[in-house]
DNA sequence: CTGTTAGCGCGTTCAG
DNA sequence: CTGAACGCGCTAACAG
């Protein structure tokens, strides 16, 4: 075996400048657009490349230029719409400056993101972009060698040294209750999500500040843990709906998590929104075709994937400065289950 | 600038020879677990290793193995939670061995697919695997250089030279037209996809298969093609609804088209089933939440990927042999739109 | 404007 | 069992 061929990768740099009688240097220059080659040779060397069918090595170009046009991007779970979505925003943004993406689903395990950014950087990724699901800026700081820039995206750290991305949630969670008391409702319950995440906590800061204005109490049951799962949504939403007096809405924290108040909304033959007012987060598609069509707490989720890799970008373009805190709002989007 | 530093990455392979005194060679040894190195000096090694804190860099690995422990994967679009359940088994399996997808989205586009290749293979991924636009293998072989392994992955093409692994449809969606004469429908619709694509061919193939064994006539009209998005199923479905008299039962192709389906029905104030019944692809979470929940073609949507992923480690191992179609079986999962 | 020289960091011969 | 030497393919110095 030894050094055996695995697949021989068709001709190299110095096979053109063989045949186009020139050295390896010059079949650079022009490959690379620099300097001013003269025409002739240019020209000689550009019909010797396209005469052997020649394609640049980019990991030799990897290795001399310490650059491999890749960025490294951590997030929970594809199969969740909120990430695909930002995923594909991420994507398209990269792709128009050359770069691409090597994505890892972390499913929340900061063990697994941190061997997750050891072996990203190993592999030589320019950069990086974190939906992390560390609590504390210094953790990722500690895992990240070598100075590579870092985004935060969908996570609002405190003192964070990295550029970060985020969406307000708050706001628009307040006006969530605000909304539903003036429709009448008293016992508004929240199914929240691992307040290990800042975008949990920030919904649950809202729901307290909506709460507060309203002049309605904060009564403890009403509010129920899940992991961001439609599985331990559905779960959490039983305990919710077991209350008694049982609640008469529900301000749910991700999208999935809806899938499965619903799915235990619909179990008890509840009737949306006359015995409970749903509210959701994620503008999804499913949420129109429902009956009644869900009000929603929506988040520009590709501005959020286009603004993180855009932030990324400036740093790699050699941007120097304090890192900035991107913030971007929420709305509520109020349909007919409220 | 010039050289610059982008980030100088820590110790090299012979930082760590200095420090314990030792040859590259010797290092390069223990670190790939080769031969028997001498005890002492292995742990010598070991302790330099740690106290430099030093980890390998995979871009000069790479250079020198010819493997970059990467796989190109092309699909449509990550939007598409079909594709983005492929991927996320894509992604288990390959991870177990030490591989990382290099994801990118053709939007069935196949000048976009066939640079993606090209740039993919520059950066050197091990393999490819595509649920390609082409309608011809050959289009994809005459694009993929260096003999790599390539899996076609949710496609089923004649006389292909590559390994791939696709879902049968044909097959249920004959079952769903039997079901729904059995239903007593008579003006059965097919709400189909781009003919390009293999799984869309036999969709339609079932479609006729279907009518034919239940002695209907073949109605072109009740036909329309779509292109696998929700805005192109909503107005083909639209079409379809317009036709005299109207079907009173839709198969849909693919999921995204069901939600545009669905959308049509509801702005005209059609109930299901009575009015028309429904069938669509994929068991997605939401057709259970709809109003009545949706019979569906339920494909093994997690299984193709990871098929997908093992047939091609098998031929990074070294596996060699004619290529291997492998087929997975849909079913029709009965529920209430029907 | 062009060619020569020298590595990038690593794995693997080949001597010893 | 170990070290010296070489080269993967490419780019960037430096001369000419």
């Amino acid at each position: 075996m030894s050094d055996g061929n695995p697949s021989r990768s068709g001709p190299t740099i110095r096979d053109i400048a063989r045949h186009a009688r020139v050295s390896a240097a010059t079949v650079s220059r022009v490959l690379n657009g620099h300097d001013t080659v003269h025409p002739n040779l240019r020209d000689q060397v550009l019909r010797s490349l396209s005469a052997l069918g020649y394609y640049p090595n980019g990991v030799a170009r990897s290795l001399r230029t310490r650059q491999t046009q890749t960025v490294g991007v951590i997030i929970p779970d594809i199969l969740n719409p909120h990430f695909a979505e930002a995923v594909r925003a991420i994507q398209d943004t990269l792709a128009v400056a050359g770069y691409t993406p090597l994505l890892c689903n972390s499913d929340r395990d900061r063990g697994r993101e941190f061997a997750d950014v050891a072996a990203l950087l190993a592999r030589g990724v320019d950069g990086l972009i974190l939906a992390s699901a560390a609590e504390h800026a210094s953790e990722i700081a500690a895992c990240v060698r070598g100075h590579r820039p870092v985004v935060l995206m969908d996570r609002n750290l405190p003192d964070s040294p990295f550029d970060s991305v985020s969406v307000d949630c708050q706001t628009p969670t307040r006006d969530a209750v605000l909304h539903l008391v003036e429709r009448g409702r008293r016992r508004i319950a929240h199914l929240a999500g691992p307040q290990e995440t800042s975008t949990a906590r920030e919904k649950l800061a809202g729901y307290r500040e909506g709460l507060e204005q309203a002049g309605l109490p904060f009564d403890p049951p009403l509010v129920c843990f899940g992991d961001y799962t439609t599985s331990q949504g559905e779960a959490a939403s039983e305990l919710l709906l077991d209350r008694r007096p049982p609640p008469d809405a529900v301000i749910c924290a991700n999208n999935l998590m809806s899938q499965g108040l619903l799915r235990a909304i619909a179990r008890r033959g509840l009737a949306v929104p006359t015995d409970v007012a749903v509210i959701a987060t994620d503008d999804v598609y499913w949420t129109v075709l429902i009956d009644p069509p869900l009000t929603v707490i929506a988040q520009p989720v590709y501005e959020l994937g286009q603004r993180a890799a855009t932030l990324l970008l400036d740093r790699l373009r050699g941007e120097s400065g304090p890192p900035r805190c991107m913030r971007l709002q929420a709305r509520l989007l109020i349909r007919e289950s409220t």
